[in-house]
DNA sequence: AGCAATTATGTGCGCTGCGCACATAACGTC
DNA sequence: GACGTTATGTGCGCAGCGCACATAATTGCT
């Protein structure tokens, strides 16, 4: 019965998307994708309003919107584009850095929470299951950009999905 | 490792967050707790705006102008509580029900994609570590009732989590 | 070089979903 | 029958987002 699994599945899911959003509250005070944005944004690749907006699949003005609000909270300053002086470019402040650490961490104990009962032979069950759910999924680049959008690259080891904006960051 | 599977599971839950959202979107028109509130006033116990607001979490204030919505969109009506003249009885319409159904229907879906790459083994194992996780959870009655006010109580058997307001069910 | 089409950013405006403070009506208790 | 409690409903405002529009810089075409 796939349908039992689903509904667990979903009960679960809601669950962990719950506890990254409750910290997302309460370390950067802010909700919807403006902690995306903060962590996308970290990669220090030095997007533009453009490219966030593509990667968190928003409109431009709420883009622009959620910048204001990041910068109103001193956590990312817009800098000019030199080659394209329509662009601007969006980087951390130190305090912006703080701040998504502290969220990718709050985030990281949130869902470790969820799994603590299991065994360590089950996480590595878990994780092949994940893997494979994730690896046979057939999105386009933008999309695989949208699910890792939260993700925490320091703990990503061999992704399944690599988002190709992490490209962006070698080169940045 | 549990982080790297910590970060899976966040990355997937929010996959299946996301898709659940999106029928709703599509389904019922509306977002955050609306569809939730759907679906448990479709369990037919006619529950009163304040029972509603602490299952789905809410101000009492957001409750009441959720159900708003939902009156002024033909989905769900007020009505008297005999026994006690200040409190209302929240039912479905026969609309409300459709709608029900429907984004019950296309929760399943949006999820069972997920999950489609599984074998049927895999499927089975996964379901025994949700029940795991979701079992080995200490919420008092009011979290488990949250937990539960997405799911589909079809094909729900033999609940990890089973939320107390279900007992209303066979008393109304 | 010059001018149109494209691209990137920012602004007014309104909508949805929600909470706080407050008002009102019914219930229970003494 | 008066008072505290409980249940519902109402201004009011805020956060997050999208649409339509405006403006500036770049690209391409001739």
């Amino acid at each position: 019965m796939i349908e039992r699994t689903a509904n667990l599945l979903g009960v679960v899911g809601v669950m962990v998307a719950d506890a990254i959003e409750q910290t997302a509250r309460d370390v950067v005070r802010h909700a919807g994708e403006t902690p995306a944005a903060l962590v996308v944004i970290g990669y220090g690749f030095g997007p533009s309003n453009d490219r966030l907006r593509r990667i968190l699949g928003l409109s431009h003005p709420g883009t622009v919107r959620l910048v204001d609000r990041l910068v109103r909270d001193n956590l990312v300053e817009r800098r000019p584009d030199l080659k394209d002086r329509r662009s601007i470019s969006l980087h951390l402040t130190p305090q912006g850095e703080q701040a998504r650490e502290a969220f990718l961490k709050g985030r990281l104990a949130a869902i470790a929470q969820v799994i603590e009962p299991l065994s360590t032979a089950e996480c590595e069950q878990l994780t092949g299951l994940l893997r494979k759910m994730l690896s046979s999924l057939d999105p386009s680049d933008e999309q695989r950009c949208y699910l890792c959008r939260l993700c925490d690259d320091r703990v990503c080891t061999n992704c399944p999905i690599p988002a190709d904006f992490r490209a962006d960051v070698a080169s940045a």
